[in-house]
DNA sequence: CGGGATCCAAGCCGATACTG
DNA sequence: CAGTATCGGCTTGGATCCCG
């Protein structure tokens, strides 16, 4: 049990992403950041290829496509495999770890849709009370 | 069937992250926001005052924590109690459903930090062959 | 203490054009 | 096909000041 009641909540785990100065934080931001859950989300189902990427992330542009594909490859959960044919053929696909990552993301993706019923509707219990001001 | 050009895109499931307009994103993006996830995890453990949680959330500014509240607040994850004493007392809670989602953002929260020390070996070898150029 | 309002810098991100 | 380079608008987010 705890007495003290300063809490870092992992006195025995090395990272903690509450820290500010963490690098837990970063990976976890390209992870969880606007394309690349989406992006690790598609690729669970297997590798894929730049445009197939792009057609399953709806309404991500190339450049962003192509920099969170290089944040997660930096951080080992993507692989690249580059064939040197003509026309150029590059598939992605997540590393073991990615997987693990993806899989937890697409826990949270998958509950969240299933709960936006909810969501929807407190939001218009909240604009009701709220925005009647 | 579906002879429009518009499509509401999700024929056997409800909602979709991965479809542009799907509401799903939007609380996605609160969720998994920068200051989000973290809040959330913060809560997990039990109800905090306002500035409790600030320190909590290492680093999150005044202005980003009000919004990051008021989003979750919205979509019906985060319950806010005032008491009108003097000085004010502000708490905020998990509802059930923040509760289930934070459950999820931490498990990924924890398997990232779990996972840093290959993460940043990723890091270093990527720098090595492409930082090289 | 618990915020709201404002200003401003940094960056995110899309559109476009170009390369291999 | 698979990207890179550049420009520019719009948003994000921090700092500061203010109020109940």
């Amino acid at each position: 049990m705890d007495t003290t009641q300063e809490r870092t909540e992992a006195q025995d785990l090395p990272y903690n992403a509450f820290a500010k100065a963490c690098p837990s934080r970063g990976t976890l931001e390209h992870v969880t950041g606007r394309w690349g859950g989406l992006t690790l989300g598609a690729l669970y189902e297997g590798s894929l290829r730049f445009n197939e990427l792009r057609r399953r992330v709806d309404g991500v542009s190339e450049k962003m496509l192509s920099q969170t594909l290089h944040a997660l490859q930096r951080d080992g959960l993507v692989r690249r495999d580059a064939q040197p044919t003509n026309p150029p053929r590059v598939d992605y696909e997540l590393t073991p770890l990615g997987r693990g990552v993806a899989e937890r993301l697409l826990n949270l993706i998958h509950f969240v849709e299933g709960q936006m019923d909810d969501v929807l509707e407190a939001r218009v219990r909240y604009d009701e009370t709220r925005g009647a001001l």
